[in-house]
DNA sequence: CCCAATTAGCACTATTTTGGTGCCCATTCC
DNA sequence: GGAATGGGCACCAAAATAGTGCTAATTGGG
């Protein structure tokens, strides 16, 4: 209901904590433990943020995960395009798929597209929010007073 | 996965429909017929967008529904309200909630308050998003260079 | 060189949400 | 009285979501 998933929701956590610590990788382990998710199901979330290239994994005894660019080059609609998959935006979607094919009803269109403009606006707000808009708004600082990183960042895993 | 639901937009066409006919009563039966939408639970969403007074219902004969106020007077926000419910937005919703009580992990929230965030800036969006405004958009005039309602809007429902 | 820790991949189950329907009653107009 | 309409309740089916099990492949450290 117009809600972001636990996959999202998960993954953002993760993010959060990488940003934290961009010289290590993070273990799914040390997330999951810190912040009580499911660790199985944090993995499959990482490993799709993997697949994205939004972190870079590195396997082994000292593995983890660890961001693959700076968390102002990462938004927010990256991630849940590559968690839940990027929301159907072409025109007259709904309908013309469930009709298989062209929209038919010409007429009808303009009754449809409403629900695009709000996804349309949904989206842009969401490619606008960065990775680390999130953790700022989080240690509720004021908007960007200083240019260089949060000094409270450092602490947030632990 | 953050899309709005089959119900809202089953709610939004039959407002919008609405907005072309102040004057009359609109019936389910109509609505359904014009943008090939099930009967039964367009029905459905009707009486709860009638519950939560965002419509006026006329039983018997020649009875239907219209709105019960301006479209600009409604918000794209209160149809997701009330036919998805109202996105819970009070703080540590899902972590409190789970756990049965107060946030008892205090250090814990701060990352999960960036779902807050966007949750709130979705929510604002859909807030400020009128139903006028979405009839404008749909059939595509410029915003706003007359005042008086669009001439084609007498024309949405057949 | 082996062991423990970690990511990668695949398949699978359980729960929740969503979409949709059936049936009968109450109201209203003709 | 009959036809058309909304109101209420329960119910079913399909899809999405949340979560788990198991087995490789990789890597660092003793």
């Amino acid at each position: 209901m117009l809600q972001l998933t636990k996959r999202t929701e998960y993954g953002l956590i993760a993010l959060v904590a990488m940003v934290g610590h961009r010289d290590r990788f993070v273990s799914a382990r040390e997330i999951s433990e810190r912040y009580r998710v499911p660790r199985r199901l944090l993995a499959e979330v990482l490993k799709d943020l993997s697949r994205a290239t939004l972190v870079e994994s590195q396997r082994g005894a000292a593995g983890g995960y660890a961001l693959a660019r700076s968390a102002d080059d990462i938004s927010v609609g990256e991630v849940v395009a590559a968690l839940e998959g990027a929301p159907t935006l072409s025109g007259c979607e709904n309908f013309g798929a469930a009709h298989g094919g062209e929209c038919e009803l010409e007429s009808d269109c303009p009754i449809r597209s409403p629900l695009q403009v709000i996804r349309e606006g949904i989206w842009g707000l969401m490619e606008n929010t960065t990775l680390r808009s999130l953790v700022r708004s989080t240690l509720r600082f004021p908007p960007d007073t200083t240019t260089k990183p949060t000094p409270s960042e450092e602490t947030l895993l632990s």
